[in-house]
DNA sequence: GTTTATTTTTAGGTATGACTAAAATATATT
DNA sequence: AATATATTTTAGTCATACCTAAAAATAAAC
């Protein structure tokens, strides 16, 4: 059953809402998590349980299918694919990435697909750290760590931050650690929990311990 | 003025028939193009009237205004942007591309364009060898030749065909000759107009004159 | 210059995907 | 258990982008 993309954004948001819960999803939920309407949310609520993507009972909540958990897998592989494409490709970055995803995740050919992950060389993860799923929805574990917790001696890449805040932000950029940035660990001061990177293979910088708590790596 | 994909699949179509032609384009044209009815046409052109992208007059024919064709040009440029992105990097085929930059070329971010431009070495054209309008909407000439028409020792670049009957693309494909495939003249007969070509620097073909004069390339 | 044929437009309708306001249902509170 | 509150659905509307059928305008034939 083919989707639309305003329905292929539903059931990626039902999805998603779904892999880290027990239970069913809400319609409030889902209209907050798409910026629409209860109202609307129903409306494709029917029509996506009309074509097996959903189980739906009014007023009960929703959940998807197994046709519907694989379909967005399927839609999130093309999403994080472009997304690799885009920042080791193109050279984006992590805030310039969701609204081009957002409508490239939608472009579906099973040729551009198999090329485009080819050209990537198979990547595992996304420019984030989260897994990507293959063609048959499988994904790896997701190797994600605080640089905190890195030993000297350990490289890895960073690939996100637990601090959103634009003071944060403004830090890393002064210091010159942004996300895909490759880094070493050259020392850990046990005194104060502080630590010594070499970023890229060429800049030293010491960042404190609560730095080091806020910043996400994959280890290679 | 912002457009939506089909305003912008309406104005490009309008602009393309309008290059190659001196009077104005109608309504039934439009409609044969985008495989659309007359009906739709007439709607989509008061509307682009509206926004100021063509000059419109009830039973006149359409035409587009300067602020049209300089959408227009941007429109083509993402276009073959992504053409050759697609050709070049992911080595997809001539027949490939269609439905896929049909829909590609609406992705329209300033800032992804002019990545993709410079990842692809700032292209003047795209993979069947039409120029690719700058970001002011300027292109360079054409330089598309017959292969009968190089001489011994010059090389090109396979761009297109004159005839696309399937009979002659199962023979070139037999050939070993294909869109992309680099060509080097070793030989011409005199006698016959037969040539002699080195494909890729590794096979040596021979074909006709009504082949050569049927093969399209850019001259190196 | 009428008549005929073709082209183009209008009128009215459908499907999708939004919305607001009101009704229905479910959940909390006392 | 009754009432109040919050959630969810329905009813009805709107814009976009199509369509068919009929009317209007233009172009071609006689
Ligand atoms: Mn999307
Ligand atoms: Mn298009
Ligand atoms: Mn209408
Ligand atoms: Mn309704």
């Amino acid at each position: 059953m083919n989707l639309t993309p305003a329905e292929e954004n539903y059931l990626k948001g039902i999805y998603s809402l779904g892999v880290s819960r027990n239970g069913d999803i809400s319609t409030n939920e889902l209209a907050a998590l798409l910026q629409t309407k209860p109202a609307s949310v129903t409306d494709m609520l029917k029509k996506l349980a009309k074509k097996g993507m959903i189980t739906y009972v009014k007023y009960q909540g929703v959940s998807v299918t197994t046709a519907g958990k694989k379909k967005a897998l399927e839609i999130t592989r093309r999403r994080k694919l472009w997304e690799v494409f885009l920042v080791e490709k193109l050279r984006l970055q992590w805030d310039e990435l969701t609204e081009l995803s957002d409508a490239l995740e939608h472009v579906s050919s099973p040729l551009l697909l198999q090329r485009l992950d080819e050209y990537l060389g198979y990547p595992k993860f996304d420019p984030f750290g989260d897994p990507i799923p293959n063609e048959h929805g499988e994904m790896s574990e997701n190797p994600r760590v605080a640089i905190l917790d890195l030993s000297v001696e350990q490289s890895g890449k960073i690939i996100g931050v637990n601090d959103n805040s634009s003071s944060f932000l403004k830090y890393l950029d002064k210091a010159g650690i942004y996300i895909g940035a490759k880094i070493l660990v050259l020392d850990k001061v046990d005194f104060d929990g502080s630590m010594e990177l070499l970023i890229d293979n060429k800049r030293r910088q010491f960042i404190s311990k609560e730095v080091a708590a806020n910043i996400l790596s994959m280890v290679y």
